[in-house]
RNA sequence: GGGGAGGUUCCAGAGUGGCUAAAUGGGGCGGACUGUAAAUCCGCUGGCUUACGCCUUCGGCAGUUCGAAUCUGCCCCUCCCCA
């Protein structure tokens, strides 16, 4: 049955931008799977640990990768450990800062922890963590350049899209274009000893991963393909997962849960049905018909309980749900999963002004801006508008039934004060 | 290695001795309108200072000058042309 197929079935969800080899590749899924259900063949996609954590952008990928564990195929999750030490220049307009290796040996430790969770142990095809530095530290220069150099024309590498930005906007190194034949070379090795046919990435990607699918095809003779995925960027064309410049991080030390889900609380209205889609494993039937009858913010708010269950466990959703209606609401008071600072009773107790207060709670940078903040009417402390900008707080304010100063910057920004 | 053009605030990009914390646009933040959406309109957008004002910033360092992002020297980096 067609509809069946894997491919097909990402294609239904939107989940393909492009495929190399469609037809072969769709004619493989089509081919018996053993008793356990499961192919002889496995599918991988990078990540290169550049930030302390994953975020919502490689949670797509992850997703894809259960998909395709779900379907039967071994999941190979790749860190770059020695890719990451060089940084892909796609769509950079400046060299990547360069880490040190304990600290991207720390990033995989954490990336590992982070991605985990979204595969299943007790199925034949378990799936596979593995870093790049493993095979390529150990290679030569001499070795590299004459296994894998030789494969690649640099007229070809230059005028390939992710190289585009970084040559026209100048001081593209050679450690930079030597990225897409790292890549390619993690497909190859990968392919000699994990089977590996498949991989996948970002759109932006396409041209490193048929690097690596042409290696493959020209040295092995062998079968392997390159699948991406849409770049997620927002209807209003601004990339996808970024809050201020801040990317939304898997890592609840980094963005809590509460904060993750209101980032899914607040996509713009014509996201909606695409995010249900890339971010959950809800059927195309069942999502269809909540975008049918669901009201437009019901719908929004299944969405962030769904994604941040899965990110987070069901109890973070519920608990960031309660949270959020009962902010919002300005009637519940079940706010658990708020931001929150602790203050000492002496900072309560001997007047601590507000500017200082909005600076330690982190809804302000400095002291100017939240000023500006209040002059410009964005505060308000226990639900009233604050327009004295040197308040300093009183005890009293402390003393109502929850026992804490509620402080909302703007709209959408909730922060609790307590006091120790 | 030689010649030419450049490096400005989060980004792009003006400024070329005092009127410059630095035009304009983007982004961000806040306000109005709304649905915790989009679009639109308005305000703000280095820091400290309850004011006067002070401090830090225009690749780096050292100078010239009452005064420099703007002039000079050296250095670092990038682009283009030649080798």
């Amino acid at each position: 049955m067609a509809s069946e197929n894997f491919i097909h079935k990402l294609k239904a969800r939107g989940l393909i931008a492009q495929i190399s080899h469609e037809e072969e590749l769709i004619e493989m899924f089509a081919q018996p799977r053993t008793e356990n259900q499961s192919y002889p063949f496995s599918a991988y996609c990078g990540f290169d640990p550049t930030a302390p954590s994953l975020h919502v952008g490689n949670l797509a990928a992850l997703l894809l990768l259960r998909r395709a564990q779900d379907a039967g195929i071994q999941p190979i999750v790749l860190f770059g450990g020695a890719t990451g030490l060089i940084g892909d220049p796609t769509g950079r307009t400046e060299m990547r800062p360069m880490n040190s290796k304990e600290q991207i040996n720390q990033y995989i430790e954490n990336f590992s922890r982070l991605a985990a969770r979204y595969f299943r142990f007790d199925v034949v095809q378990k799936p596979l963590f593995v870093n790049n530095a493993d095979w390529i530290g150990p290679m030569s220069w001499l070795d590299f350049s004459t296994k894998i150099g030789v494969h690649f024309t640099v007229a070809r590498l230059l005028s390939a899209e992710v190289n585009k930005t970084r040559l026209e906007q100048g001081g593209l190194t050679f450690m930079e274009l030597g990225y897409q034949l790292l890549q390619s070379f993690d497909f190859l090795n990968l392919y000699e000893n994990h089977k590996c046919l498949i991989q996948f990435g970002g759109d932006d990607q396409w041209s490193n991963l048929l690097g690596g699918t042409d290696l493959i095809r020209r040295v092995k003779q062998g079968k392997a393909f390159a699948v991406t995925t849409p770049l997620l960027v927002g209807s209003d064309g601004k990339k996808f997962g970024k809050t201020a410049g801040n990317a939304i991080w898997l890592d609840p030390k980094l963005t809590s849960p509460y904060d993750f889900y209101q980032f899914f609380r607040n996509v713009q209205d014509g996201d909606l049905e695409k995010l249900w889609k890339v971010f959950t494993f809800v059927s195309l039937e069942e999502i269809a018909e909540i975008i049918s009858t669901k009201n437009i913010n019901e719908a929004k708010e299944m969405l962030a309980f769904e994604v941040t269950k899965l990110v987070h466990g069901e109890e973070a959703a519920l608990t960031s749900q309660t949270t959020s209606r009962s902010l919002f609401s300005g009637i519940q008071t079940n706010h658990a999963g708020a931001p929150a600072t602790i203050i000492s009773t002496e900072q309560a107790n001997g007047g601590l002004d507000i500017l200082e207060l909005l600076v330690l709670s982190q809804l302000c940078p400095s002291r100017t801006e939240a000023k500006k903040l209040i002059q410009g009417g964005g505060l308000l402390y226990n639900g009233e508008k604050l327009s004295e900008v040197f308040y300093k707080i009183k005890p009293e304010d402390f003393m109502n039934e929850n026992k804490f100063v509620l402080l909302r910057k703007g709209k959408k920004h909730f922060h609790m004060i307590k006091m120790e």
